[in-house]
DNA sequence: AAGTGGTCTAGACCACTAT
DNA sequence: TAGTGGTCTAGACCACTTC
């Protein structure tokens, strides 16, 4: 059946990426272009954008003149770096039951780092929301979450436990549209060793980010703290021209 | 003047942004999309790959209904993780002058790892480059190189100092397509850390990574080792449908 | 030479934002 | 309500791979 919403390209690469896990495809050949659109009864465009989407993913590739595959390897991937927006996600993906768990949830002074990332007076507050994620009772992930106090439109904040960019719609009314990231190598202090349930010392990786909403305005900044020991993160990296 | 190659998508996009580093766009705000095909007399939808293009590497924004905009948060980022092809290029866009030294460059059996990534044999060679990228006198990154000897088509080699995917080119006739990459914090080794002029046991970063060729085939295990005092790497998240 | 993906056009209509 | 970006169509021609 054809619908909007989700749009007629999200519906074919739904649909191809079935058949790719349904292994429907002989040899890891996709059909033509061409013979797709028939077949859907879209326009080759539509077909060209979700197989754009696959290609970008990893779960396709294409080459001129030869035809479109499927990529084995890049179907292994659990999850791209530049993909993650929810580490209860992240943690499914890997076949854990993730468990999520509050530490934190206070409204306080800004300080210097989060005051620059976010644009702020050195006098303004901001909600700060430490979580750490779980395997059954193990941490694995550690995440420090702050929002301009200014944008809490409600009073009442239940289910604090929300992946933030959820947490954003639901009590800012902000979109959250893309995190700049930086990666840094660290050993965890004292604080964040007992949190990750690892000795002080331990060696793990940690992003430094800044989500924007959009309006391109910055609305949180992150740090989350990873055990390298439990979770691994990959990303695809291509050439882009010029 | 139009011409074919490169593409109008690409011209278009290197127009774009040079208008945007010479402030042409009044309060960072870029022409409607109509105007723009107009203006340089072709399709919106070939405006409209160069837009997303510019979008993708974070210079602009978009947002349905308002308008087209300049990013400035996004053009402040040096190098992108996802799109980094070369060190070099990584140490100039950080206003470095980079030097490159060959440490190592020999045939040798494979070991076990190198010979999972790339597919091969425990028996196999794989020829083995190391490299330091150096900013003046100070090393920054350390990598190291396995490509199946198999591949090598000349007998003469000169210039092992070349990019790896020109190198690749060059000696193999292979071009590169895309790198799948491991994200792993480490403490520096002796040799590592004599190599990259630091104390044993600093604080890193590291890539563990497999680059394929257009034919989807693994042609080079690399690991690259970073130092975080010199060097920050930063990406773009962003949510994805489905 | 046949078949495939890559680029580009011209135009329609929709969804959303601003005023 | 006017103007903007988002989606989609139908079709043309080009570049490349394969046989």
């Amino acid at each position: 059946m054809i619908t909007r919403n989700p749009s007629l390209t999200d519906q074919v690469k739904a649909h191809i990426k079935e058949q790719i896990f349904n292994d429907e495809y002989e040899d890891g050949r996709i059909p033509p272009e061409a013979t797709l659109a028939e077949d859907l009864g879209v326009s080759r465009t539509t077909i060209r954008d979700a197989l754009g989407k696959l290609e970008h993913e990893g779960a396709i590739y294409r080459k001129q003149g030869a035809g479109t595959f499927v990529n084995e390897a890049g179907l292994q991937i659990k999850s791209r770096l530049e993909e993650i927006w929810s580490y209860e996600q992240v943690l499914q993906d890997h076949g854990y039951k993730p468990a999520v768990k509050v530490l934190t949830d206070e409204i306080l002074p800004v300080n210097e780092e989060t005051a620059e990332a976010l644009e702020l007076d050195g006098g303004d507050e901001v909600l700060v929301i430490e979580k750490v994620f779980l395997e059954g009772a193990t941490p694995v992930v550690l995440t420090r979450n702050r929002i301009p106090a200014t944008l809490l439109a409600v009073k009442e904040r239940r289910r604090k436990n929300l992946p933030i960019y959820e947490y954003l719609e639901e009590y800012c009314d902000r979109r959250l549209s893309y995190y700049v990231s930086e990666i840094v190598p660290v050993a965890f202090d004292a604080d964040q060793a007992r949190k990750l349930g690892v000795k002080k010392g331990t060696l793990g990786l940690s992003f430094i980010e800044v989500g924007f909403d959009t309006n391109n305005e910055p609305v949180v900044h992150a740090t989350s703290y990873f055990r390298d020991d439990l979770l691994r993160f990959r990303l695809i990296r291509r050439k882009t021209g010029a």
